[in-house]
RNA sequence: GGGCGCGUAGCUCAGAUGGUUUAGAGCGCUUCCCUUACAAGGAAGAAGCCGGGGGUUCGAGUCCCUCCGCGCCCA
């Protein structure tokens, strides 16, 4: 039963196939809210190989589903993965080499891009080793693959053009590549030992989630939580599509502030074309500072600070735009800075965020130049009527807005408007956080979602749901609090793009075959998932569509977030097994990681709020980041990432948990390779210090009766309620520290200490207490351990008993507390302390551990020293010493006179 | 600029509500040991003005103030 050598080699395997044959981790349903312990697992987004972060944070989840589990709860654990959005289409863009033309009739014959060759395209610089088959946790140590790739679809490739499939084709790809990732994924879980309940699965955009995720979104539509509305939204021009707030990164970027002349002409307000004579009178002009002349276009007015002493004569008169000649108002506003630049700035339609509020608050026209693929529209907005300004337009027709700027540039240098050269300077430019260039304001109609951030008392009703929630750390609830706070719009849930969830709706066409936007058509909930562009809407057909009198179907899909934010609807079979939501609802733990609270956690209490007036979990522990030896965040775009799997093979699954576990809650940790070397050891340890308590006879049902036994017995006592309440306040990785140390000195000195008595030394009675006691504290060291090392506490644990420790009750303090009986815990600290000052002294005089030791005077307190007459015996016998004579003293001390060396 | 976190041995970190006398662990380093559980191991040792300064207290790494440095989130 119990191998000679034993070892770690193909634990991983051999457990996870029997844990699977014996379902040991799957839910037993039907247990009352009480007896459940649910956990919302964020879904990892299948779209990149698996690094080590992974693992990190998925291992915290598990060690407390595990001691959750022994401690006699039903947990509801069970696993998604993200695989709708942006990230998916980038790399079977990348992987097929096509793009979606939503033009395009669906192909149900071909499968273009797998016919167009996988391998041949993806050489681009996805060298796409990682996806197929053997899957991303075969994967090398890429760097940058898809997120590089993704941004440079159109120009410069020098392989093939995309294939352009249709939006069907495209999603069958995107499904195709999907699915030989998650199983990759569900290996290196099942790998390192996640105790998931691997029956429920689900991934973000198979037909469960869409229709959740649609249902929930006409639920939020009749509640009226949802609305559309046309109006100005950030837009990524590489894209194509509207993003969030939350998906904003802001970027400290090159620019250059020019300076230029509004004409301040105040006789020529009229007609346009001539009356530029007066180029050098000047006293009248206004000179701004701008980062982006090449929206001069589409200025609609300048701006100052009202205070501004400087500007005040001039609000409510008009100035002349350089070149353009466009007439626009001077007008005044606070968010006027007056240290910036001239103190005056223009308004354009749009040119950031600051635009938006000044048009809207100003009650300004809009007159937009930039189009949706982020450059300069083919005419100029019709205010532009000379033909000067038409003609410096015509420069900038179809033009990106980089090469505008450095035309309009030229333009205004040539005819004086452009005092000096440009003045470098570095600011902060808004991005999406996916893409790499900057975000254009586009105006364009989308669907948003209420959140706070246009009405004070919801925002003020989700702040108070942080508060029903218990964070891990504490602190984290003030990120929460702080993003809250700082939202300036709702939450903008529509998205031009292929691979998501459709938003499920139709709109009717007048007889123009214009769109009535107000009163969209919707499925009947039964239906659901429906995609309006193949699906009709109840009492129309096929041969409406898009036809006047007809209706159009919805075209774009929703933010991924919509649908992860639902998460908790998903998983507990909210609206589709009312037993199972009533039983696993509102869940028990979300884990995740800091940086996403503002977009997964936040966006999953309003969808819990709005739907379930409740908040989605009780506690919300947040992980730390891996990060690399230069404390720098391990990601895939910076290419710092350590891939789990060569770790896996060299130190195995229990090392890496031991690892993981070693990362305290919400704490960013740097990778370590050396902590790996040092679970293992742990391991070893374990296995070797099995082997060795179970190799004496059972004593069977003998009694604990040797003073030293029942010592131990009450300090392990003492560890079990120690790292119960640890655990049960989700720190594990004071639990393992706390278990870690005991065992050592348990192996250190418990087991020295009796070996002897053990082996027979001192008499059948005392053997037999020794053996009891080791098998005792084996037990429960092997079941403290189970959590954090699933595999090797197994191995051993399987060869003196029958079940899984994984499902064995996690031990009871008092249990061992009634063994240990009036004993306390300080006959085997003085023994430990005794035995190591012995150890010590044969060290120093560089001989043996086994050496003997003619005679060794301790020096103690009275009261300790008679501790250790009750010991005396295991105490001579582990340090090998012939006579031990005692001294009352104060201070503590081992005077040790060592046997002469034998020849 | 606002918020949050961090700064303890060469390195990575523990030190929960201030108090077991001379501040802990692991790695690394040095020395020793192939001991019948364990050599991909074991034992032992050296090593720290607990970021600086001030304060509260009988007593502070632990609380307060301030300064310096680092990181993250958000403007």
């Amino acid at each position: 039963m119990i191998p000679d050598k034993p070892g770690l080699e193909g634990l991983e395997a051999k457990w996870d196939a029997v844990w699977e044959e014996t379902a040991i981790y799957r839910f037993a349903e039907g247990q009352p809210r009480s007896e459940v312990f649910s956990i919302d697992t964020p879904p990892p987004t299948v779209s990149g190989s698996l690094h080590v972060g992974h693992v990190f944070s998925y291992t915290h989840t598990d060690i407390i589903a595990r001691h959750r589990r022994m401690s006699g709860k039903a947990v509801f654990y069970p696993m998604g993965w993200d695989d709708n959005g942006l990230p998916t289409e980038r790399r079977v863009q990348n992987y097929y080499g096509v793009s979606c033309d939503p033009s395009l009739p669906y192909d149900p014959g071909g499968n273009p891009g797998s016919a167009t060759g996988t391998e041949s395209d993806s050489t681009t610089d996805t060298k796409s080793g990682s996806v197929s088959g053997t899957g991303p946790a075969g994967g090398k140590p890429e760097k940058q693959t898809a997120s590089k790739a993704g941004s440079k679809q159109s120009s410069k490739s020098d392989a093939q053009p995309p294939v352009k499939v249709s939006r069907p084709n495209f999603i069958k790809l995107c499904e195709e590549l999907t699915a030989s990732d998650e199983q990759a994924f569900e290996q290196l879980f099942r790998h390192i030992g996640l105790s998931v309940d691997w029956t429920r699965t689900y991934t973000t955009i198979d037909s469960h989630c869409r229709r959740v995720s649609q249902l929930a979104f006409l639920e939020n539509l009749r509640r009226g939580e949802a609305y559309q509305i046309e109006a100005p939204t950030l837009w990524d021009v590489t894209f194509q599509t509207a993003v969030a707030q939350a998906e904003l990164d802001d970027r400290e970027k090159p620019g250059a502030y020019h300076k230029l002349r509004f004409r301040g002409d105040g006789l020529s307000s009229g007609n346009g074309d001539s009356d530029r004579d007066g180029l050098s009178s000047g006293d009248g002009d206004i000179w701004i500072d701008t980062t982006r002349p090449e929206l001069v276009p589409s200025c609609v007015a300048l701006v100052a600070h009202p205070d501004d002493a400087r500007y005040r004569p001039r609000f409510g008169s008009t100035v002349r735009s350089p070149v353009f000649d466009v007439e626009v108002p001077v007008l005044a506003h606070p968010a006027a800075d007056p240290e910036k630049g001239t103190g005056i700035a223009m308004i354009c339609t749009f040119g950031d965020t600051t635009d938006i509020t000044w048009w809207r608050e100003l009650n300004l026209p809009t007159r937009t130049v930039i189009d949706r693929d982020g450059r300069f529209a083919v005419e100029p907005p019709e205010v532009i009527k000379s033909q000067a300004g038409r003609a410096a337009y015509a420069r900038l027709a179809g033009k990106t807005a980089a090469a505008a700027r450095r035309e309009i540039a030229a333009v205004f240098a040539e005819t004086g408007d452009l005092e000096g050269e440009p003045r470098p300077i570095t600011h902060p430019v808004k991005f999406f956080e996916k893409g790499d260039k900057p975000l254009e304001i586009v105006a364009s109609r989308q669907w948003y979602i209420r959140n706070g951030g246009r009405d004070d008392a919801l925002r003020q009703a989700l702040i108070d749901r942080g508060t029903q929630m218990h964070w891990i750390p504490g602190y984290m609830r003030a990120r929460y609090e702080n993003w809250i706070a700082g939202l300036n719009g709702d939450w903008l849930i529509s998205r031009q793009r292929y691979f998501g969830v459709p938003i499920p709706l139709w709109y009717r066409l007048n007889e123009a075959g214009s769109p009535v936007w107000d009163d969209p058509l919707q499925p009947d909930a039964s239906t659901l998932p429906v995609d309006p562009s193949v699906d009709c809407p109840p009492g129309y057909s096929e041969t409406q569509r898009d036809r006047p009198g007809g209706f159009t179907g919805d075209p774009d899909v929703m933010d991924t977030w919509a649908t992860s934010s639902l998460t908790p609807q998903i998983a507990t079979g909210w609206r589709s097994d009312e037993a199972l939501h009533e039983s696993t609802f509102p869940m028990d733990l979300r884990p995740q990681a800091h940086d996403i609270i503002r977009t997964w956690l936040f966006s999953t209490v309003v969808r819990a709020h709005f739907d379930a007036d409740t908040v989605p979990w009780r506690n919300c522990a947040l992980s730390g980041w891996i990060l690399d030896p230069d404390r720098k965040k391990m990601a895939k775009s910076v290419g710092n990432v350590q891939v789990p799997t060569g770790l896996l093979e060299s130190y195995g699954a229990d090392a890496m948990r031991y690892w993981a576990a070693c990362g305290r809650p919400g704490t960013d940790t740097a990778f370590d390779e050396q902590q790996f070397r040092i679970g293992r050891r742990l391991a070893v340890k374990l296995l070797n210090a099995s082997k060795f308590a179970l190799r004496f006879d059972n004593p069977g049902e003998a009694e604990v009766t040797e003073i030293l036994d029942r010592s131990m017995l009450r300090r392990l006592a003492d560890l079990v309620d120690d790292t119960g309440a640890a655990l049960e306040s989700f720190d594990y990785a004071r639990a393992l520290e706390r278990t870690e140390s005991f065992f050592w000195a348990f192996t250190d000195d418990y087991l020295e200490l009796v070996k002897a008595r053990a082996y027979g030394e001192q008499g059948e009675a005392a053997s037999q207490s020794a053996r009891q006691t080791l098998r005792i504290a084996l037990e429960v060291l092997q079941q403290l351990f189970a959590p954090f090392m699933p595999f090797v506490t197994e191995e051993v644990w399987s060869w003196w008993h029958s079940g899984s420790v994984h499902v064995s009750a996690w031990p009871q303090g008092d249990r061992l507390r009634a063994l240990a009986g009036d004993v306390t815990a300080q006959p085997s600290e003085v023994a430990a302390a005794v035995l190591s000052a012995v150890r010590r002294a044969k060290s120093e005089a560089k001989r043996p551990l086994r050496a003997e030791v003619q005679c060794a005077t301790v020096t103690d307190t009275a009261e300790r020293l008679a501790v250790l007459q009750a010991v005396t015996d295991d105490v001579k016998a582990a340090g090998r010493i012939n006579e031990l004579i005692t001294a009352e003293g104060s201070e503590f001390s081992v005077k040790v006179e060592l046997a002469p060396e034998q020849t």
